[in-house]
DNA sequence: CTGATGTCGATTGTCGACAATCTGAAAATA
DNA sequence: TATTTTCAGATTGTCGACAATCGACATCAG
């Protein structure tokens, strides 16, 4: 409730631009948000610098602050970074995590399998939009509990806003089949099983496998979405 | 030249965290920095507000911005952190780094064997400040060196922060020996060779073997420092 | 017709001021 | 004396305004 003006407008302006109504190159306004938002221009300005600082809108000096469009090597970046900060702390997580964690990694596994086999029964082995959200959510579970499991909590700060990024940047409208969710489905049953036995070296290297495969899923997606545009 | 004054305040005041000026805990008032430097607040409030996003002071509100003073834990994490990406890093520019690249990093290597035999020479083996500082200069140039070899932007950048941070943080007045600079030339020498033989394997390992004992020593000092400290 | 130059509007960067809030000490009461 | 209340000072959060600067358009020379 006592929430600063320039948290609030911050909050809102992220929103937006997660929901996409943003596109790249466009131009953030502080004159125009400050009207829409019924505040003054300094909380918003500070909004929008602390949204340049990390990296999601670029800033022009005496020109504006522009929705980033990051070209593929970036994306690409950002995955490898997500590879080597992941699969670290699955490692980490292989000798620190406690049992009652590993045991809701497990879970979290067979809800996957779950998901899948429903995929397996639908037409065409095609997953429903409902479907992948909530594989998507159950992903996103499996890899926060996980990091959480490590113990280092700026890592787990550092890939929440990486995974911000890649999904505001990456816009893929994703639908999963059943390949790629039994795949996922085996690469996180792998990963679990490796911290079950604590075995820190498997659970690192399968992580990373994870990563790089989801980074060429995605790349390609992204490459088919721009191949035909301009440049 | 063109400088906004919210950059120059935002360089002069993390230059000034660099050199210690400011102590753990400290208040930054944007009031007195603004008087200070001859300019309004909002530039220095800006400033600070970047400084915050990035981690170097923490704001508590209607309040003030106030120097992090970092657990222990919190440097350990900063470790971690660098050693997953920079480990990845060498593993990348054994594959990526270009030929003339690598033969540099040969040269800084035998550079920190000169340094080392010169404190060899010295009265009890310890290095002087400025052999500290050169061969601290040194070390500094290999890693960045590297990082540019991994040919990942983000990652140096992310790098150079938290490299920053345990330079801030970690303020040890560090005075090398003899033995310390050895190992570390050792470590380089390994991560370099392996480089060299384009080996990702073994960079990989060389460096993040490195990464954790430069880690424990910092870590072994600022207990040191701080064990017969309050609580 | 093409390119350079000047002007206008719009937007940002910066400023000083005011109000809301917190901190700390002094005063008052039990 | 200890505890609570009050109050004053200082600091932050927010605001509206002004000046510097940039981009676009029109004008004009070649």
């Amino acid at each position: 409730m006592t929430l600063t003006l320039k948290q609030h407008a911050y909050q809102i302006i992220r929103q937006r631009l997660l929901n996409g109504e943003f596109h790249p190159d466009d131009r953030l306004s502080d004159d125009a948000l400050s009207k829409e938002l019924g505040i003054s221009r300094s909380p918003v300005r500070e909004a929008i610098s602390q949204l340049s600082t990390e990296g999601l809108v670029v800033h022009k000096p005496r020109s504006g602050v522009y929705v980033r469009q990051p070209s593929l090597e970036e994306m690409q970046e950002l995955y490898e970074i997500r590879e080597a900060l992941e699969s670290k702390a699955a490692g980490m997580a292989a000798e620190r995590m406690r049992e009652h964690d590993v045991k809701e990694l497990g879970k979290l596994c067979a809800k996957m399998r779950t998901l899948a086999a429903r995929c397996r029964q639908s037409k065409g082995h095609k997953a429903t939009k409902s479907l992948t959200d909530q594989f998507l959510a159950n992903d996103l579970d499996f890899h926060l509990l996980l990091l959480r499991g490590a113990g280092n909590k700026r890592m787990l700060q550092l890939v929440q806003e990486f995974k911000l990024m890649t999904r505001i940047f990456g816009h893929v409208p994703v639908q999963h089949d059943l390949g790629i969710m039994a795949r996922s489905y085996r690469h996180h049953m792998t990963v679990y099983k490796a911290i079950e036995r604590r075995d820190k070296q498997a659970a690192s290297y399968w992580m990373a496998q994870h990563i790089r495969v989801a980074q060429q899923y995605v790349l390609e997606g992204l490459r088919q979405q721009t191949g035909n545009s301009d440049n």
